[in-house]
DNA sequence: CAAATATATGCGTATATATGCATATATTGA
DNA sequence: TCAATATATGCATATATACGCATATATTTG
């Protein structure tokens, strides 16, 4: 018997596989990215502005705006605007808990 | 309380987390392309050789060969020689798993 | 309205890597 | 040993993108 996941992809034509393939490649590129996952990090622990993320991650602004903007347009994080300050939180929970147990994975490796 | 996966991760220095991070980059980068997730998709039904691959999926032996090798150094592919044919496999089957479930979200988006 | 502050973005550059092409390497069989 | 077959790899090139720098945009305050 297959899976849910499997019958997901399995009722899929070759053409509407490789656009799978693409957006799939696209998701994790967004993930393949230390500065990034850095700043995922830094959001994890509740939501952070722009300039507490450049403050905690120690990055530039313009890079970090451009990050957070990055996991934002891809589903990870919310975006809430208050005044100037922009303020940034994870939307998706199921990547960052993928995240982690990657993480941990290979802090265990590590010890 | 915090969960096993949290506690791998916060026992480590800064200097560590960044090695961390630079791996789980590397990590999700091999799957971070169109290409290899079409030859994971191929071998995932079943060990196959390098020229089964690409016949399956109609690129270049040249690329197809390279890309099966970056699988197998990452550790998500396992390598065995049989003469002058050489096959390949899932070794790391959570990766298998993991990339099955983000396809299946994906494809779900595509119905 | 001007100044200050927070964030986003255009542009140039450096770097990484996917791919094609040619070729090297290894193994088998005649 | 030579030819055939399977796989791996060196090299050049095209493409993507991370980053720094400067600047634009938006909002608040005096």
């Amino acid at each position: 018997m297959k899976s849910r996941v499997q019958k997901a992809t399995h009722s899929l034509s070759p053409k509407q596989m490789e656009k799978v393939f693409f957006k799939v490649a696209e998701y994790f590129s967004v993930l393949s990215e230390p500065s990034r996952l850095r700043i995922m990090y830094a959001v994890c622990n509740g939501e952070k502005s722009v300039s507490e993320v450049v403050e905690i991650c120690g990055s530039s602004q313009a890079n970090v705006s451009r990050h957070l903007m990055a996991l934002h347009k891809s589903g990870i994080l919310q975006r809430r605007k208050e005044g100037v300050t922009v303020y940034y939180s994870i939307a998706d929970n199921a990547t960052v808990e993928m995240c982690q147990s990657v993480c941990a994975k290979i802090a265990e490796s590590i010890h």
